[in-house]
DNA sequence: TCAAAAGTGTTAGATTTACACCCATGA
DNA sequence: TCATGGGTGTAAATCTAACACTTTTGA
């Protein structure tokens, strides 16, 4: 099979998924005890290997979907590592994937069913090889993202109200926001529509719950927050 | 060796070039035409394969190096390009880099010798394989780069005149800028240093020369352009 | 009745943009 | 002397940041 380039040398590829969601106003992502040797028991994102029958953004999806079993999630690639000693066995180059998901959409039994926890971002351990430097890159980018693309509601149920939008964003910027210029800012933005359900969940009075508009968002694209 | 992974299989990893110079005003990338099979003839970045006993990075330094025999040359990834059937001859994973490197420090018998040229950025041929795209996002993270950072002086001589400056960020950019307000933005920042020196290829009149003091932006890093 | 979260506008300051003319010099 | 690129400041508009009180309701 090997034709054009027998000179050179192949090397292990592998994904490694940095899964985000937010729950009780943390941002947290999914890590679990590494189940495989080298490393076996060490705190380690999950990923998987790249066949040759798939591109690396299948790769990625397939890693995602056999952890969760959740599709057409929002994935974006992080970049590739490959330090030549970055895996204590073999070489490995290993392309990081971050997704949003929300929390709700993952089966509580099948999340203990694969030993993985859901771990507060600014209180992660130390990882596997160099993972804890690829959610570092992770994180940037997806908190670079949210500022300009309505993405954050991946993060969020269908239904949501300003508070929990408001701590979704401290949580990722890891800042307060003052609540009257933020909300200021969301009514400038009418594809983030309200409805006229009421969330009592989480106080007293009741708040409205807003909704994300895709289509009225593609019409007038102008995300900043 | 392989004692870890067995199960799973590998494949070829490359790296691929995107070097960005700029030259009369305009922002340029070095391309070839492919001297390899498949795909020989075709518009080309210059790559090379990843060896076992390198990291990605040195990888992209020393391709960067076999094609222009510049060391220690601002570089950062990109990303790594995976589709399935990307090269018409292999499974072949591709990891872009962008390089910023002065033109004038390219020796011009060796780029001859390499047969690679500096083209336009707005005036790419349709290049072999995925190329394109990943001159395209190259593109974008660079020009972002360049709006935070002060990695713009890697594509200009160590002697500036304000107006080469502006040219350059115009390229990046793609549209005009104001002289005064860029100027004004200039002044502001300390480390891009006035010299007592005239330039006088450029104007009768003659241009100060600038240059930027490293030393001087690590001890007030704002940098905004 | 009170604790807790929801909801609401204004103002000062900072930043950004638009804009036009004189200067110095070599040809 | 004139064509060419170098160099300079101000004012309006926009954007950003700071800030405090009233409302509703379940416990």
């Amino acid at each position: 099979m090997t034709t054009f380039y027998k000179e050179f040398q192949k090397v292990f590829v592998s994904v490694d998924c940095i899964i985000f969601g937010f729950e009780a106003n943390k941002l947290k992502i999914l890590i679990g005890k590494r189940q495989m040797d080298p490393g076996r028991g060490e705190w380690s994102l999950y990923g998987g290997f790249v066949r040759n029958d798939e591109s690396i953004d299948d790769a990625a999806d397939r890693t995602l979907f056999n952890l969760t079993g959740l599709r057409n999630v929002y994935m974006r690639q992080v970049g590739a590592f490959g330090k030549i000693d970055r895996d204590p066995g073999e070489r490995v180059i290993s392309i990081a994937y971050y997704a949003l998901i929300n929390v709700k959409d993952y089966d509580e039994k099948l999340r203990v069913q694969h030993g993985v926890e859901w771990v507060n971002i600014e209180d992660l351990p130390q990882m596997y090889s160099d993972h804890n430097e690829m959610v570092s890159q992770a994180r940037k980018q997806m908190s670079r993202k949210m500022k300009t693309e309505p993405v954050g509601f991946e993060l969020l149920p269908d239904l949501f109200t300003l508070t929990q939008l408001q701590r979704l964003y401290e949580a990722v910027y890891g800042e307060e926001i003052d609540k009257r210029n933020f909300r200021k800012r969301i009514k400038d933005m009418e594809f983030i529509e309200q409805t006229e359900l009421i969330d009592k969940k989480s106080s007293k009075r009741g708040a409205h719950l807003y909704r994300f508009n895709k289509k009225a968002y593609k019409e007038d694209p102008n995300f900043k927050l």
